[in-house]
DNA sequence: CATCTTATCCCTTAAAAACAGGATATTCAG
DNA sequence: CTGAATATCCTGTTTTTAAGGGATAAGATG
């Protein structure tokens, strides 16, 4: 029986990519694509594939989320997360959510065969360069509070100590505590260092 | 006579979808791949293409220096921008270095023909969400002089007008200066601030 | 040559952030 | 129940920025 997959991805490129990739396996049934989300549901309604590769950046909604729902209606569905980025906070999300493996955009014919094989059978594909990022990044992983990630975004946005206390409605002290500890979680040395790191984490 | 296209992009799966998108036209010749800028400019040494459909980022080096590398070199060959962003700074600084074309890998196979056929006549192909992009975000461009981002850099990496100065061999007085400036030229209202919009336009 | 840009430097005052240290209340998991 | 994590608040001092102002000098450009 031929392993039925379905792509998501919105970059139409991609999507030719996999199919031409994918048209001469005879253990593939290619069963249809969509570019957003939403007809990606809609057609979950009428026909169940056994593979979602999924795109995690998305016009209408991240795949990340999409992931999850996808799998709390269809747990019987596997998800392979698909992507360029190599980065530790995605792969991370996308595993959370139910995803079966990680495939890069940049993964050649064998790879992803590779990983659509072992996903069907209901085992984790990751490859080495993906699974190495998620090792490597892994004690750098900050975990920050809903607190503090309010307080991180307002601080982003040009506002002091005051204007935030007023706008979260609590004391400028308080603000300056989540400031402290946001400081100390990144190893930041000021406000400056501290923006910085965490936008190139993508935190903000 | 068909237009010879050649790509440039490190995902294999792109490339798979470009071909697999050009195969039927006759009016297209594929000349091959590469999967980075050496490959492709060791390539160009032996043949030249009419096209070179090019991603804007790659390991090695960024499909915008390989674009001015390669019209440096062979002025003849129009070069089309290939990338999943539809941001303002990349796409000018693609046209900046010669490109005739940029095209979103969301793009469907009539919009990159009509990109192919215009630009082999030596034309320039934008497409309508494109040049939108590009009008809308023109007067946002910020221009900043090689002081004044090499103080940025290092007001990012968390250093005080103090330390900038000992390591630039200049006064803390014109390091604050040059603060002044950034923030005024990015309508900053503070360090976080500045940086954090730096950060997002990709500056730093 | 006149003007503009860039880079350099200085002053002052007020605001904000960094650093240190401590304290209380709540929530949540073992 | 107990401790850990989270969120809240405080008093200080020192350092750094922000804002306002003004000034000089070199180099490019029309």
């Amino acid at each position: 029986m031929a392993t039925k997959v379905f792509i998501v991805d919105d970059h139409y490129m991609v999507i030719e990519g996999i199919r031409s990739l994918l048209q001469n396996e005879k253990t593939i049934e290619w069963t249809g694509h969509a570019t957003n989300a939403d007809s990606c549901l809609s057609f979950l309604q009428h026909q169940l594939p056994d593979i979602i590769l999924m795109d995690i950046s998305m016009p209408d909604k991240s795949g990340i989320d999409l992931c999850k729902e996808v799998k709390e209606k269809y747990p019987s569905v596997f998800v392979i997360g698909l992507s360029t980025f190599n980065q530790q906070s995605f792969i991370q999300k996308m595993m959370d959510n139910g995803a079966s493996g990680y495939v890069l955009k940049n993964a050649t014919q064998e790879e992803l065969m590779e990983a659509i094989e072992l996903v069907a059978k209901g085992k984790t594909y990751l490859s080495d360069e993906v699974s190495k990022v998620l090792r490597k990044q892994d004690d750098s992983n900050i975990v920050l509070t809903r607190r503090e990630k309010e307080v991180l975004e307002l601080i982003a946005g040009g506002m002091t100590n005051n204007e935030i206390g007023e706008k979260l409605f609590i004391s400028p002290s308080t603000v300056d505590t989540h400031r402290k500890n946001l400081l100390a979680k990144f190893e930041a040395k000021n406000t400056a260092s501290l923006i910085h790191i965490a936008s190139q984490m993508q935190i903000i």
